[in-house]
DNA sequence: CGGATAAATGATATGCTATAACATATCAAG
DNA sequence: CTTGATATGTTATAGCATATCATTTATCCG
């Protein structure tokens, strides 16, 4: 199973400072970062594609805990709500949010061979919120995903 | 057409034309513009909101026509696929195109309350485009939208 | 400390969304 | 008329998500 972000480089790191920013930033706002949520974190964090709540859930059953779908969608659910994980809507998907603490109205390069994920930070764009104003429309979360393909994919000819 | 705002309007202008539009572009193509998906295309025109499979599945059980899932989903395939509606990721839905033969990188703005959907014009912006070259990443479909809360909904006083 | 309150988890059941697979029908072209 | 292409009918199942209620754990405060 192909674990790929556009640019090798050292998952470990990626997985510690996360977590670690995690754990820091619960802290700091009297969130609990209890142990299914920091295990389901670690689980998004140790690949750089979008996983699906089913998957986590069979990661979280082979390590030997009872877990029934609700359990990997609350923890899901907290880490969205506080910004450590971001949900693909295009893959009905989750993946662990690359820029822990950071502002965010994230934006993402989905990889339709690999399923490789890659958050960029361009917003929506100031056209969206132009049409959104012209109409009187209030704004309060973007959805920005790209689909095509990555440049190892594409380098490997993939059509 | 000027993209329909949250306002009421003539619905039945909407079905009409982009009906006949459907119509005359599939007769152009050399596409076949069948009863059930004449049928779904209606049913989507006739809200300016996203309807899920089901809820179409549901209406066209209604009149009467044997209808299990893949019929609605093969019907809404095709008129997305050559660009007559479009899918909702945020909603898993869909709503009828509003700007039939347009070019197509649409945006949409989801009122949350009363699930309203207004297509835009406003495409994926340019921060996105520079974010996807810097990492060499090919750009095939995006998908851009926001969900908030429309100005009716607004003035109503939801919260 | 110890009880009250809130938060998180466990567990069952169910609902919604989507597609695989195979059979049938329709129609135009050779 | 047969072939091939396209569309539809039908059954079954896969995949995604949440409601509900019981139980446990954490936190707060007297």
């Amino acid at each position: 199973m192909p674990a790929p972000a556009f640019e090798t480089h050292d998952h470990s790191v990626c997985i510690e400072t996360a977590v670690a920013a995690a754990a820091q930033s619960c802290a700091a706002r009297g969130l609990q970062f209890t142990d299914v949520r920091r295990r389901v974190l670690e689980i998004l964090l140790a690949e750089h594609r979008a996983l699906g709540a089913y998957d986590i859930l069979d990661q979280l059953r082979a390590e030997g805990r009872g877990a029934q779908p609700p359990v990997a969608y609350r923890a899901l659910d907290f880490l969205v709500k506080y910004g450590f994980a971001h949900r693909i809507e295009r893959l009905n998907a989750f993946t662990a949010c690359v820029h822990p603490g950071a502002d965010h109205d994230p934006a993402f390069l989905i990889c339709r061979a690999c399923s490789a994920v890659a958050e960029a930070k361009a917003g929506p764009g100031r056209a969206l919120g132009a049409a959104a104003a012209a109409q009187g429309f209030t704004i309060e979360q973007t959805v920005v995903e790209a689909e095509g393909l990555c440049p190892k994919c594409a380098a490997a000819g993939v059509s």
